[in-house]
DNA sequence: TCTGCAAATGTTATAATGTTTCAAACTTTG
DNA sequence: CAAAGTTTGAAACATTATAACATTTGCAGA
């Protein structure tokens, strides 16, 4: 499965988890990081969907099925799952998304459907090299890059009230 | 005063709040929106650096000057300079600054020192050009992009140490 | 001028998000 | 096994943001 299903149209989402799953374990063992159960878990449940997912509704989840956990529990899973680039932390809504280019070297573009909530993450060149550019014209040494967009998917426009 | 200062580089900051004020004047006339005392005193000291400020902080140096005010109070505040292009919230750090380009239409990208905390914000065609472009070619319609560089600005480049 | 509406502000409470701290359990390594 | 380091548990707390409702202010029209 080399070609990645887009997340707007109807797939077999469970490819995308059980994908994500291998990834995380064969990137967790190269780099000698513990996936403990919890990781894996939060990791689990927030490829659920390709909605980014609260820290709160993880914990809600893990709650619901008996591991009462406790907020450090979760940011400790989040941040671990950042730091091994996992997931990707969507700053405009407070919220995580799994990554889909884990293991890639890359700058991610995410296009944030306002209507239905589904983001897709995209690698690209011409953004990344934009902005460097442009960094690099102020002498600015650039570290973290955020790039979300956010407005109406294709599936949405046309079916919602444009306000 | 026709060119901007660098915000890294010493200048008379008075000027920037100044030029900051009599602008938002301009533009709430133009556009009968009604810049009242609390607006103007959220927006100046917004302005007093080139450093996000939190919604708490300006709460607190509201209260510091007498002016008990609330949490909404600020957030209304907040809503209205943003809604007029006054201020931008930087997702990154959930913290606003003035706008530097306020009255021109304008996509903007920002570079925050992670060391001395000063935002420059840009108004870069290309990389504006990138990100829609991008959205075109998956069929998606942008609204709102957000643009956040994170890292190290010219001043701060040697002077830290790199962790 | 008065009156009534809409916009703006005040006030209290609460929701949502994120962190600090310290203790206990587990894992790895010598 | 023992020591050291990492991970998790648990309680409290800090920060950021909003909801709901009362009050005041500014302004247009009678």
């Amino acid at each position: 499965m080399p070609e990645r299903a887009l997340p707007y149209r109807p797939h077999n989402h469970q490819a995308c988890v059980s994908q994500a799953l291998t990834d995380a374990q064969a990137i967790c063992r190269d780099q000698n990081a513990r996936l403990t159960p919890i990781r894996e878990r939060v990791l689990e449940l927030i490829w659920q969907s390709h909605k980014p997912l609260g820290a709160y509704d993880i914990l809600a989840q893990l709650g619901s099925e008996g591991h009462s956990a406790a907020p450090p529990t979760v940011y400790r899973a989040l941040d671990f799952l950042l730091q091994y680039g996992l997931v990707h932390r969507i700053s405009s809504l407070n919220a995580f998304v799994g990554c889909a280019h884990a293991g890639e070297h890359h700058r991610s573009t995410f296009l944030i459907c306002r209507d239905c909530g589904i983001v897709l993450e995209l690698a690209v060149d011409a953004v990344t090299k934009a902005i460097e550019s442009a960094a690099k014209a102020e002498a600015f040494l650039p570290e973290d890059i955020t790039v979300e967009i956010s407005g109406l998917c294709p599936t949405c426009q046309g079916s919602t009230t444009h306000a």
